[in-house]
DNA sequence: CAGTGGTCTAGACCACCTA
DNA sequence: AGGTGGTCTAGACCACTGC
């Protein structure tokens, strides 16, 4: 029983992946349960051991599986929602859930970098960037406040797109065909100061978590710089992380 | 010009991709610089193309490279640290950069789970746990009290440990052959109630970064479960994302 | 001992990019 | 057209695990 597609385009390493995640998914494979080892795969699917085996690879660096030398390959436990240090799209997230979410553009400019907006984007001297200001609501209470700086060279009239409507992200993948690829963040406690316990209706003294992130294109050079401010009693932020192993 | 060591069993792939990642870290290779094609490669070395190629894989997968179809394998420019999404050894971290640090244990004890506890270990009814209440210093500071809790089961005699000399992860892995793979963490920010300000020589109001960590083995079996209060003037957390991309 | 995953070879064809 | 990475095959030997 091959339900292999030869005549598609999809790499067949891709099409057992997806077929053995989709077993996964729907409860066919259960957690802890041993899957075929890669030699049956092989010959069920009439492919060579390593293009099974690639499919493996990948289940296993999603998190999906786990291979035991000598013993077999694993079905891992799941946690939480199986993501693995994924950004997550954050209105279509919050719409998933059912939430309704609206973005406001509080301010939209183009200025000369500042000094240490240039060294963060890695910018000429004299170059432009954008400045946007924005607020989410979510079901009608304000959530963040967003100040986001990006190259002007990079993405030229985005003060004439349709900011409150789309994602950011989406209009640069789309509009400008930046690819972004990963980003870091730094997350602390603060306390709201007269100017964010405004745009946030919140008192002043009322917990805010701070974030700074960073991101950048896949071959690593910065892209977009954003500061925001959430409610501390209405956003937690979650990440998945790999425990650092003593490298051999 | 073969330098691999061939009577040794550390893999081909692996010798070629340390070396590889020497001349990253030497600076012999330079951001954005194009390396060897896979074929250059493996002919310098005298391997087959796979083997090159496994090498490339890896460094692509820990952030270093990139491969681009058609065009070759670049140098990433290094983002932060180049950390991909790893926990780092707290206390190895601030002791490499040269802070003092110190870690209190303010108490251990044994009891049966309470039903929150047992459903987030995954718990049999009556099963026992540890919690221990932790208090670590920076520079004679207090930054963070640690409340952390794991099944009786896996680790007995933990409270006969030297808690306070060394790492918790270090002892689960030394003492008991627990090997942490990997945590969801959950942030918020948060107000210091009496009971911590007092913990942490803080106002009451003050900003605290709180924590829920749990970590899980390489067969997804939970561990770990632990809350953090941070001092919010003190602790930024730090994280690398990959952006989620539209799968096909 | 048989079965598993871990590594490696010598080929092959394809899709993509630059020229 | 020539070079690059992307996929795939049919073998092979090894190291680890369990019985």
């Amino acid at each position: 029983m091959s339900s292999l597609d030869k005549s598609t385009h999809i790499p067949m390493y891709i099409q057992i992946k997806d077929i053995i995640l989709d077993e996964i998914r729907s409860g066919k494979l259960k957690p802890e349960q041993q899957i075929l080892s890669e030699s049956n795969l092989a010959e069920l699917y009439g492919v060579n051991r390593l293009t099974a085996r690639s499919a493996i690879t990948q289940l296993v660096n999603e998190g999906f599986l786990v291979r035991i030398h000598g013993r077999g390959t694993f079905v891992k436990r799941p946690i939480v929602e199986s993501s693995s240090s994924y950004i997550n799209n954050f209105l279509q997230d919050m719409m998933d859930k059912g939430y309704s979410v609206k973005t406001e553009l509080l301010s939209g400019t183009l200025l000369p970098a500042p000094s240490q907006i240039q060294s963060e984007l890695s910018l000429q001297p004299g170059e432009h960037i954008f400045c946007l200001r924005r607020r989410r609501s979510v079901n009608f209470e304000y959530l963040v406040v967003l100040e986001t700086y990006l190259p002007a060279t990079l993405c030229p009239d985005l003060l004439s797109k349709d900011l409150e409507g789309r994602s950011l992200y989406e209009i640069l993948r789309t509009d400008y065909k930046l690819e972004l690829d990963t980003a870091q963040e730094s997350l602390e406690a603060r306390i709201a100061d007269s100017l964010v316990a405004g745009e946030l209706s919140q008192e002043i003294g009322a917990p805010i978590l701070f974030s700074i992130r960073r991101t950048s294109l896949s071959n690593g050079s910065p892209i977009e710089f954003t500061n925001s401010w959430y409610r501390g009693d209405r956003y937690s932020f979650e990440v998945s992380l790999k425990i650092k192993q003593s490298t051999r």
